[in-house]
DNA sequence: TTTTTAATTAATTAATTGTTTAATTAATAA
DNA sequence: TTATTAATTAAACAATTAATTAATTAAAAA
């Protein structure tokens, strides 16, 4: 009776390995270390260690690096669609949800505006084009609809550019979370829940009616030297 | 008199070599490569060839591939403050001055924005903490102070976080370049120079005054369902 | 039971990486 | 001129990488 569990030469199938947890285990570990640094940067021998199992599981499970990679991002793209179910429906989603629904799920997924960036940015050709189509045919589409339609209806300017509106809407929203380092750090604006559900409605306040007091002049004429 | 020039051996230092040519070219490739693909990702070799020269002219002008990167960077700050004069001053920028400048300069180095993201926010440790302090110490506080003006003296809200509201300007600004392919595929804003400007102008009265009609209520109770 | 299949490990493979070295040639100083 | 220094190359080096393979063991099927 000496092989207890053959310590530590451990060849072989183990008893009772269950073929999911393992699975679950290497997504676990390639969302931790993708998300945070970049993917040559990160070994497969990393992701094996970090998830406790043998490098070639890797490749056993999803084929290749690259293989594993695109199941993270396949999981990643679920959770979205999973936290922001609003905005999985079809009719147009008004500024108000947007920026309160984008906020919520940036602050309580601090690994995607990162994420994000760094796909539809710089992995230019392999994910960026299914990364933008899968991107685009989410909200952004809806979201413009609803601007359009602010528009048309006399609500919002007739001057106003729906694409630039979108971008810069997008932009205030997304942008505090790209930035938290330099928030945090220089600003010393700390993107908890709290604050996450105050820069919402800052944003919204601030996309609907600006910054500027009622009753002053907002050509700038009033402005400091 | 066979030694034509040495045709295929070319050992040796070359007759008229120019220390400088080679150190630019060597910069000018790793402006290319950095810009575009992470740091892991861009082999000696390939800056070598991109700038016409042997692999280890590298190391023999910059020591390592990490101290070329950071001469690169250095040189990249250094076009940033010359390109932004203004900016460079001691007093308080405005809104107009800053949303023009930047637009303009962002529109004018498409590298910019991929950079600055890719150092602020991946790089973690190495030049992370440095950039920070560079970005920071440009113009974040003079465009903050500009902001806190604004409030206290009355002709901004009282109710404005000042450091939300720098983000929200900065995000409205850089996010489009930022997101470039993701606009001109998807939302068909095509960022070329009267974009550019256009963009600058939009943000700016999107900032004064919101996307709401003069005499429209603003609270979202009109909008569309 | 016996056979086959699934899961796991250690070892190997082939390629690529950043860096160093020695050889080589031009420019410069003595 | 001669000796020394600067610039360049090809080759070698040592480390690391993704991927494959063969051996091994448990589970499932026959």
């Amino acid at each position: 009776m000496k092989q207890v569990k053959s310590r530590t030469g451990n060849l072989g199938r183990p008893a009772g390995s269950d073929n999911e947890k393992v699975r679950e285990a290497l997504l676990q570990a390639a969302r931790e270390n993708f998300t945070s640094r970049e993917f040559k940067a990160v070994s497969l021998r990393e992701i094996a260690a970090s998830a406790g199992v043998n490098g070639a599981m890797v490749n056993y499970y999803f084929g290749s690096k690259q293989g594993l990679y695109m199941a993270m991002v396949d999981g990643m793209f679920d959770s979205l669609e999973k936290s922001l179910p609003e905005m999985s429906e079809s009719s147009a989603i008004t500024v108000e949800d947007f920026s309160r629904s984008y906020c919520q799920f940036l602050g309580e997924n601090p690994w995607w505006p990162n994420f994000m960036v760094r796909e539809v940015l710089f992995n230019e050709g392999d994910n960026q084009d299914a990364m933008i189509r899968k991107f685009s045919s989410s909200f952004a589409p809806r979201l413009m609809q609803s601007i359009q339609q602010g528009i048309s209806c006399g609500h919002y300017r007739q001057d106003l550019n729906p694409g630039l509106t979108l971008l810069s809407l997008m932009g205030m929203t997304i942008f505090p979370f790209l930035a938290r380092p330099m928030a945090e750090q220089v600003l010393k604006v700390n993107l908890d829940s709290n604050m996450t559900a105050a820069l919402s409605e800052h944003n919204i306040k601030l996309f609907l009616s600006g910054v500027v007091s009622d009753g002053e002049d907002a050509t700038g004429a009033g402005e400091q030297s």
